[in-house]
DNA sequence: TTAACTTCCGGTAACGTTCCCAATAGATGC
DNA sequence: GCATCTATTGGGAACGTTACCGGAAGTTAA
């Protein structure tokens, strides 16, 4: 088969000009009716499409856009990465999407992959707080997650964690909870400082010293917090234990360890999620969680974007509000308190 | 900030022609050592970086690729998204993602935009069997998933259904089970169909009469295999139930029926789910089902696709074994076998 | 010394599109 | 009737890159 028609094609099909030809097909006002009919017809005819490339070179517009997030595979960013997606194609442009693995040379690598494409802007959580190869990044971007606070002039989104983890805490107080356990992710990770630092203020708030907080480190992984649940369960043999996961996966995780030590969620071992996932509603019991709003994420950073693109006044940061999704996982404390509860709810 | 330096720029700056400088920058013989150096310092210098779109207007080849798939927050697409990304990555070009949502005329638009933006070559699985859509594509494809039976001459990357369902009656049969009741997909989508031919193939080797087995569909959505459970719980009230659903995301909403239903899995209902997705190990009791090698899946169909464009000799048709993974959704009725099981397993 | 050959480099064209400018024809105003 | 204006069109340039062609040196062989 032979190459695809140009607009020259079309315009000699029509018997006009290219000039004229794009013209009628870009809806300018300068043509005559009968004369667009004609090239319309003759695009149609020919099988003619724009070539995004060329029109890209001359206008210095590639409809393209990018998304570069840690993982496509974890149902959080695949949230995100689909309301991106929604929002691009609205706008009529093309995500070009990939999978950072949290590796700051894959990163840097898309980063440039972007570059070279032309995109005309960029979504990106980024691995961490390198905050020189964004300032040299040369392309619109706006930003989700965390990490927003590098870069007070451009547009980021994320979930608001300090009201998240005011919302689960608040939750674990009203259902007779002590200070919760935590598992953590990575030190390596902004975003577990940002949750341990709203864990701590409103623990404060509660007069709750944060010190006597038993901390596990994970990775964000099912295994990691499988591992975190056993060191945690170690440290802490007796009374019922409460545990905050800063991510639905090592909560999910953290209750499979649970049940292979024989003890049972949630009558010996409360857990609290947070993000949301879908695999969080399959698990018995009920994983209760905060849920991020995932996919209107992805939508308000790409909408962030197309706003700063086009010059449109901007928000900076912005935080959506989270939302605790109760299921199965928390006992209710208040009904009849076990004896030997490590620590004692205030208020 | 100024606009993007071009390749005249870096001549310029490395007191060569532009002809010496691209040269340079694309490793060709043809250019002396110390000059090479010289405009790759200009190069470095002045930040520049290779405009793919001239690239691709130049060469025809844009470096980019297409994906479209039925849902990227789907954790099967996502695995198939994520292998297929992995492997246009290492070719050192980009990947276009798009979700259809089985919708026909998305479909049709994404294609048409794949088009326009001169994507070398396109993963796609198709909405449903209208061949004229993919005929008239015009850009090199491979088709992944269902319905490649009517593209003898393009190369289609599948599960192999049929071995799938062999291993899963099998292990229903090792494990004492009757013929299973089935909880399908919608009658519009080719998949139920591949699915039901080879449960009864099956089972016509087996001597079981397909007839006698208790159909109903679902939409492959957790709240359909939940309802269709419901169903099924109604139609048969008495015995031990054994359910093969024909994804994983329904058997998870199946078991969430059983559960609400007062039965027990796998006490008294058994699941045997077909996908493994994630969420499948979450559950309690872990879902038994049958993998789908998702993320390989992508991998080879852009490898084939890769294959397709170099010219290199093409398999056609292939389709990958699956794997079973035995969790705990499936009795052991060779153990102590129930009463009143409905029919009985030969072998 | 000259011819042929190698090595390296510069100029130009082309990819497909859109924008700017000029040109034509008809219409309008005086 | 002539200048001016409007509506519509065509021609050419430019976006950034690479491929091709030819030329200028330097090198080798006779």
């Amino acid at each position: 088969m032979g190459r695809r028609p140009t607009i020259i094609d079309v315009a000699r099909l029509a018997g006009v000009s290219k000039s004229t030809a794009a013209r009628a097909l870009s809806d300018s006002p300068d043509v005559n009716d009968a004369t667009r009919e004609k090239v319309r017809k003759a695009a149609i005819a020919s099988g003619y499409e724009r070539n995004h490339l060329a029109v890209g070179m001359r206008s210095g517009r590639s409809g393209l856009f990018g998304l570069v997030i840690p993982d496509i595979t974890n149902p959080f960013w695949a949230e995100v990465a689909r309301g991106a997606q929604d929002i691009v194609g609205e706008n009529g442009a093309s995500l070009l999407v990939f999978s950072s693995d949290w590796d700051h040379d894959r990163e840097a690598s898309h980063l440039r992959a972007l570059r070279q494409a032309r995109v005309e802007g960029a979504i990106v959580n980024p691995v961490s707080d390198n905050a020189e190869d964004f300032g040299r990044f040369g392309v619109p971007f706006s930003l989700i997650g965390s990490s927003a606070e590098r870069f007070p002039d451009t547009p980021s989104i994320g979930s608001d964690i300090r009201q998240a983890v005011r919302l689960g805490l608040d939750h674990l107080v009203a259902r007779g909870h002590a200070a919760p356990a935590l598992i953590l992710g990575p030190k390596s990770r902004l975003a577990r400082a940002r949750f341990l630092r709203s864990v701590h203020e409103h623990c404060l708030e509660r007069d709750i010293d944060p010190a006597v907080l038993l901390v596990e480190d994970g990775d964000y992984t099912f295994e990691g917090g499988h591992a975190a649940m056993q060191r945690l369960m170690a440290r802490q043999r007796n009374g019922h234990l409460t545990v905050f996961c800063a991510n639905d996966l090592m909560a999910l995780g953290a209750m499979l360890a649970v049940r292979e030590a024989g003890r049972e969620c949630p009558r010996d071992v409360s857990i609290l999620g947070f993000d949301g996932v879908p695999a969080g509603a399959f698990s018995w019991p009920g994983l209760t969680t905060i849920e991020k709003p995932a996919r209107e994420l992805g939508r308000r950073a790409a909408q962030a974007l197309f706003d700063e693109i086009a010059g449109r006044p901007q928000d900076g940061r912005t935080y959506l509000p989270c939302r605790l999704i109760e299921r199965g996982s928390l006992a209710d404390l208040t009904v009849h308190t076990p004896l030997r509860v490590a620590g004692a709810g205030r208020s």
